[in-house]
DNA sequence: GAGTGGTCTAGACCACATT
DNA sequence: ATGTGGTCTAGACCACTCA
């Protein structure tokens, strides 16, 4: 769902890019934002604190809201969790099966996600790309009691948007961890490297709005080919 | 400068940890604290947007906030970025300097810095630890201009705390980019590791509420005593 | 002093969960 | 049908920047 606040930073951000704003690297005041959409104050605060959590803008009390920089590298968004396929939109995006199957919990699995053991499990392990770099050896647990179904045609484009669009799932928030870990033989040759290579390690535990957990993950990110963005506040 | 909704969540985590709500492990309604509290719907959200940023409570529209179990081990928050000693005010954190110098950047750190080349610069370089494990081994940078003073005895503290209440510096925003580094043989030694050895490696530019950088900062983590926490919103 | 973003209030309507 | 949190509006006052 797009609320107003969504659709006004898709459109403040279409007119950074469009260089609207290059010359004082400021966006209009809140008060002709307010006027050139005709929304509330709220809404505008709102758009503009979707672009700052970004690392997009920076407001300054008392002088105005200034466009950052672009960052130069390829990073990875790490507050934002809507999947590789929408986290990446502007990159070319691969995802190489290489297993897709329906389990049973073990114990472990079973304490991790809250369910019971022997209960249905999607089992997906793929290799993920970006711009043709090998970037992730990701193994995922979906429950079955909210994926019916699965199959490669759907784990190969983007599953949360399969999650969302078609099976209707609506998103609530992510645990994450990060940690170090080390590739096994398999990773490691997926991901050009060698067996016992250190990797960023990715834990991340996934929850429907209304609280249920639905999804976890485990991801090895290649140590070159991956690096991770977030701004922090400081308030 | 403490909020009305920074106020109103302390005291809410208060009521959490004293285990008010752990019959139902809901707090009360909005409405409810809009009236215990006397304060309007506006500070009540805030203050429940604060806990839930932090992962202690979540939303759920239709049925209350509610109260999430403690996670069981050690993580240092990720999107947070207000000093060491702050984020881990409950456990015993200790900084061994190895130097403190007041410096000139060279072309890589001005460029870094956005200061002059030669431009006067606070280096310190610390290891440190957290309940007696060593954590990290970091460089840190901060522009003379706007920290004229600094010794041992303050770095040895909270540098934060320093900077913000007797040097009345106001923060704004923490670039934070995470990728994978390598130890070098005087952080292998002072953590306990080889020289490299992988390690989490976490890169700090830190801004001022008038957006600008007062300190950059590099910092080595111990790949078995660190780890990382973040809750990531999927809207 | 004029203009900017930050905090706060009061009130409306909407989306969702539960009864 | 009721109660919950989510979005939105209008308006006030405050803190800070800058001319």
């Amino acid at each position: 769902m797009a609320t107003k606040q969504h659709e006004l930073a898709v459109q403040i951000r279409q007119r950074i890019e469009n260089g609207e704003f290059s010359d004082t690297n400021r966006l209009p005041t809140e008060d002709q934002l307010i006027e050139q959409y005709g929304v509330s104050r709220y809404c505008v605060r709102g758009a503009v604190a979707i672009l700052a959590e970004a690392g997009e803008v920076f407001p300054v009390r008392g002088s105005g809201v200034f466009v950052r920089e672009r960052r130069s590298g390829n990073y990875m968004p790490m507050s934002a969790a809507n999947g590789f396929t929408f986290d990446f939109a502007k990159h070319k995006v691969t995802s190489t099966i290489q297993e897709l199957a329906l389990v049973r919990a073990d114990a472990q699995l079973a304490k991790r996600m809250k369910c019971d053991e022997d209960a249905q499990v999607w089992r997906v392990v793929r290799l993920r790309t970006v711009d043709d770099l090998p970037i992730s050896f990701e193994t995922a647990w979906y429950l079955k009691e909210f994926v019916p179904m699965l199959n490669e045609s759907i784990a190969k484009g983007s599953l949360y948007a399969y999650l969302r669009d078609d099976l209707g799932l609506s998103f609530g928030f992510t645990d994450r961890v990060i940690r170090m870990g080390w590739l096994d033989s398999l990773s490691a040759r997926l991901l050009h490297l060698h067996e016992g290579d250190p990797a960023i390690c990715i834990e991340d535990d996934a929850f429907l709005a209304n609280g249920r957990l639905f999804n976890a993950s485990h991801s090895l990110y290649h140590y070159n080919n991956a690096q991770f963005y977030s701004v922090a506040s400081m308030r």
